[in-house]
RNA sequence: GGCUGGGUAGCUCAGUUGGUUAGAGCGCAGGACUCAUAAUCCUGAGGUCGAGAGUUCAAAUCUCUCCCCCGCCA
């Protein structure tokens, strides 16, 4: 298939995002987007912030805004961060839009009709000082199994049992601290997603693409049996309830649950693309309209799996039209800050804006993907952080290219040699370096970005070795035709490594590439032998000495960054 | 409590369908080189593969029991 969509899950507009929640779905996905780009494929890349909710309701409230500018400014800040990580979106959308309202209330009046929507009434916790209907986590009191008196509304961490609101004694509301609650009837639709199992169930076990870990998850929900499920809620900062296009008596005050608009996005997000570009989203997503034709990949955090395996599905086959279903999808674990959890309140780890503040993004892509956390939560520490840097990027590449550029301009005069031919230090490199790409096109193609980048760096460190072996700078003395193919050859593989290398650090590749004089559209994923690709410079070309790519990281600023993010 | 995933060299992790001396990067020790960001390259030391039992000619890999860690439980 040559066209690829693409998705990251959509960070909540509640505030800049953490380097984990970055390096769980946002990156990866971006690095994938690029992978496919490079070769040829016909990549859309939709992200969006998700912007409805309570969360986001209280989180205005606290900063005395009114919600929609609250979260104007807080979707500039994430746009502005994504942008600073050069994350290659094709459109970063808003789950507010126009668009995702339509599509919303579109998706709810198609389950209506199918009979699967229906209203139902239930006794639910209101606060009569905070104005509002509180959510299940929003409510604390006294549980009444164990007594504890921190019990959450929806379970409590004591005794570990699963709680209704309204079994709370002495209930209070978490958002102001007042006892001044009541129980109060308020009626919701709900999915029926009891009736969508058999549907489910047959999608999920035709996956066989999915990860054990995403199939597991999904068919334990089932096996579990899949429960009905509230789509509105008691907010007004949301899509609002209507029924074919009018208001739905009794919901006036209503608004669908973020959890059934937010997937939605994806193709509201996508539509907003369209509208933007003088595009079409109808091939992306309508199979009828050319969307088989796609080939649908999902990134995400594990807590996420459940929804997009599960309850997006529901909805779009629910509605009985023919949507785009997800194809693939790669869940990742947590990044932990030094083993424990980022914090904004407690002001532990480090954010994508402050980030960006102390070292180029560059370098923090390249770490986050070099120990992704892919088989199990990786906890990131400014220690390890140095390391890679200074080790992978600075060392290896960095001085790689310095090295041999210096050199070449010091003996050739700044231009690519053309005297001299292969010898058997060649067809040895050839036959690394055919065996690093084919091995590092696999790893991409299959996402393992723990393996890619470790097969990157391999191909970078195959750059100096060949040089410890072929020493040109011996060669020079004796031999200046030998000296020369050693230098055509290694500026051949500079080339390689910053074409490769795009994927993962987009700006210090682009510099070497813009240094070595390689057109735009010369950079694309390499597939042909090795060979070909090691004298695939013009003989003469003029280039130069790209300026210092990564400068190290000193202890000093270990130190002092650890005091700065509460490091431990 | 239920359910994923994980527990492999000092650290971070690979280990395909069970099969010769369990691998990589970092760190450490020694050496080489001097083109280069005191960078690079080579060599080496270092592991009762969470604990115990079982299946097998053979188990890090399969089975059972137990212990620890992260997460999820709408």
């Amino acid at each position: 298939m040559k066209r690829i969509l693409i998705t990251s899950a959509l960070p909540y507009i509640n505030g800049i995002k953490h380097l984990g929640n970055l390096a769980g779905s946002m990156l990866p996905a971006d690095v994938y987007a690029r992978f496919e780009r490079l070769r040829g494929k016909d990549v859309l890349y939709i992200c969006a912030t998700d912007e409805h909710g309570t969360p986001a309701e209280l989180a205005a409230e606290a900063a005395g805004q009114p919600v929609q500018d609250y979260c104007d400014q807080q979707y500039e800040r994430q746009r502005a961060a994504g942008e600073g990580f050069s994350l290659s979106f094709d459109w970063f959308g808003r789950s507010s839009s126009p668009q995702n309202h339509a599509f919303t209330q579109h998706f709810a009046d198609r389950l209506e009709g199918a009979n699967l929507l229906e209203e139902r009434t239930s006794a639910q916790i209101y606060s009569i000082d905070d104005k509002r209907f509180l959510p299940d986590r929003y409510v604390e009191g006294t549980c009444p199994h164990c007594k504890s008196e921190k019990a959450r509304g929806d379970q409590c961490d004591s005794c570990g049992r699963l709680l209704d609101p309204t079994d709370l004694i002495d209930p209070y509301s978490t958002v102001s601290g007042s006892h001044n609650v009541e129980v109060r009837d308020t009626t919701h639709l709900f999915l029926k997603q009891a009736a969508m199992q058999g549907t489910i169930r047959k999608c999920v076990e035709a996956a066989t693409d999915w990860p054990p870990l995403a199939r597991s998850i999904a068919l334990k929900w089932l096996d579990e049996g899949l429960q009905d499920r509230a789509i509105t809620r008691d907010l007004s900062w949301g899509v609002p309830v209507l029924q074919n296009g009018k208001p739905r008596p009794g919901f006036e005050n209503k608004v669908f649950y973020v959890w059934f608009d937010a997937p939605i996005e994806y193709i509201g997000a996508t539509r907003e693309w369209a509208e933007a570009n003088d595009k079409d989203w109808e091939s992306w997503w309508r199979t009828d309209q050319g969307a088989d034709d796609v080939s649908y990949v999902q990134f995400m955090g594990k807590d996420n799996v459940a929804f997009h395996t599960v309850s997006f599905p529901i909805t779009m086959l629910g509605s009985g039209e023919p949507w785009k279903t997800v194809d693939r999808l790669k869940a990742f674990n947590w990044v932990t800050w030094y083993g424990g959890k980022f914090s904004t309140s407690q002001k532990r780890g480090i954010f994508m804006d402050q980030a960006l503040e102390i070292a180029p993004s560059d370098l923090w892509r390249w770490h986050l993907m070099a120990n992704a956390p892919e088989s199990a939560d990786a906890a990131f520490t400014l220690e390890h952080f140095q390391t890679t840097v200074n080790s992978d990027l600075a060392n290896v590449l960095g001085n790689f290219v310095n090295r041999i550029t210096k050199f070449a301009t010091a003996k050739f005069d700044g231009q690519v040699p053309a005297a001299g031919s292969p010898g058997e230090l060649e067809i040895k490199l050839y036959a690394e370096l055919d065996s690093h790409l084919a091995a590092l096109t696999k790893h991409h193609s299959a996402m393992e970005y723990r393996k890619a980048t470790a097969e990157t760096r391999a191909i970078w460190a195959a750059g100096n070795e060949y040089l410890a072996e072929a020493a040109p700078w011996t060669a020079i003395k004796t031999d200046p035709d030998r000296a020369a193919m050693i230098v055509r050859t290694a500026l051949n593989l500079v080339v390689i490594s910053a074409i490769i290398a795009q994927v993962f650090i987009p700006d210090a590749a682009a510099k070497v590439l813009d240094a070595m004089g390689v057109p735009k559209g010369n950079r694309n994923w390499p597939n042909e032998p090795a060979s070909v690709l090691l004298d695939a410079l013009p003989h003469g070309l003029a280039f130069e000495v790209p300026e210092m790519l990564f400068a190290k990281i000193e202890d000093e600023q270990v130190q002092e960054w650890s005091e700065l993010f509460g490091a431990e």
